[in-house]
DNA sequence: GGCATATAAAGTGCATGCATGTTTTTTGCC
DNA sequence: GGCAAAAAACATGCATGCACTTTATATGCC
């Protein structure tokens, strides 16, 4: 019932393109930057281009995706300004979360919940792309418990670009503690001390946000200057030129 | 600079609709319910269906608007616990605004801020749709201030729902009192005191949020089924039927 | 050979057309 | 005249086609 209203409502073709486009996204699979044309989306969903249009229209109206006029759109490049911005916004939304959460939930619910994370311990030695997005689906879990459609779209939608977020700024994925810090999340939950638990839940995203801003001016690579860097004074190629793919795509 | 990013950053033409339907909306210009077909807005602004459609998707991603598959597109009418918990959000995320800017605002920001209540204060006489928006646009207005695209982004997209929403449950808009705590919560942030101006605007949305919202389990109307319950017991037609213009359009 | 310019390729912006589903009107029946 | 079924009108869902812009490639000049 309280389903969907996260998409658009229109088709489901639109739908899925997008599902899969976020899915893709947080994964990395798609890394920021990365041009998304039309055709090539529409291609490989088997639609039109105007499908494929509507769909980047809705990820750019969740910030998922940089539309500029006339050219590809790509995957958002969030400064890091934005990025410390978005967090203390999420802070927000998420302690608000579990104030209304605190107490309320059934047994049923926790044993979701524990059984999520779980899931985010058997992944540990996995990826990190599928850590970082398992962490990040506990939190949509968590506001999809509010029943709050207003609340549910806002964190997860703010949750994704976190995600996105994280995924450019923080290489070395510290989420052993943040696992732990979810159990804490939970029992807190269960005790039912709004306050306690809505501080808990800032402190949690504080350190998550810490462990991967960490005072960083810039972006930490995604600047092909700063790439390049390091490399400027070597001579141009080391005879193995010729086999090298072409497949810059990130970060043009 | 900062500007834009509200949209979707696609062409003009689909940023030019969604802003006019978005100004006839919480303008009440377009009452919740009202319906919204392509090929009319499309030939009201000039452009063809497909633009349409794509600035109707953009404003259902805003909330505005409700996208039911093969239907015609509504005016969104959200309901009295969806308002409840709209308003909810817009606190946390508009005591985040203005503990930003505590103490950081220039003299002419200040002074912006109070022309713009003076135009509110200007507004009393005519119409509640135009108090209503000046209202909203105030709060608009001070996002803005933070520079912050993303605060700048939920904040105006939420306050247009709470827009909405307003014009759905509350007819008889008591806006005088909001107007004077707008003055205070400029006072109050020209100070400087984060904390203080918070607790300023939490109790300001509140009591926006309670003098709508007053306990009033059902929207006030708009259900056809509330609307013709006094009236059910009264004989078919006074015999003024044939010139009854079939003019319902919201509530279908 | 290196750089500016011209040319081709690729991609978006948008309108139109047809298929399909929904709503309203008309028709037929009682 | 009142009601149910059929048909017309209406509206969306989606693909395709063309114009225009950007980007990549090739050409020509020095």
């Amino acid at each position: 019932m309280v389903r969907d209203r996260g998409e658009n409502g229109s088709s489901d073709k639109v739908g899925t393109i997008c599902r899969a486009l976020r899915r893709a996204i947080i994964e990395q699979a798609l890394e920021p930057g990365a041009k998304l044309p039309e055709d090539a989306l529409g291609e490989r969903f088997g639609v039109s281009r105007t499908i494929a249009r509507h769909a980047l229209g809705q990820l750019a109206a969740e910030g998922l995706v940089e539309l500029r006029r006339n050219r590809i759109a790509v995957v958002a490049t969030p400064s890091w300004q934005e990025a410390r911005d978005t967090f203390d916004i999420r802070i927000e939304l998420e302690r608000l979360v579990v104030r209304q959460l605190a107490g309320r939930l059934s047994k049923a619910q926790l044993a979701t919940l524990r059984g999520h994370v779980d899931a985010e311990d058997a992944a540990r030695g996995g990826p990190d792309a599928v850590s970082i997005r398992l962490a990040t689906e506990f939190h949509v879990l968590l506001a999809t418990m509010t029943e709050s459609p207003v609340l549910i779209r806002y964190v997860s939608e703010i949750a994704y670009r976190c995600c996105l977020t994280l995924s450019l700024f923080s290489r070395p994925h510290s989420s052993e503690c943040a696992i732990n810090e979810h159990r804490l999340l939970i029992d807190a939950l269960e005790a039912g001390d709004g306050e306690k638990v809505a501080s808990l839940m800032h402190h949690h995203l504080d350190s998550v946000a810490e462990r991967a801003l960490v005072a960083q001016a810039k972006p930490r690579g995604r600047d092909i200057m700063d790439i390049l860097a390091p490399y400027a004074d070597m001579t141009p190629a080391p005879a193995g030129g010729p086999g090298r793919k072409r497949r810059l795509d990130a970060a043009e």
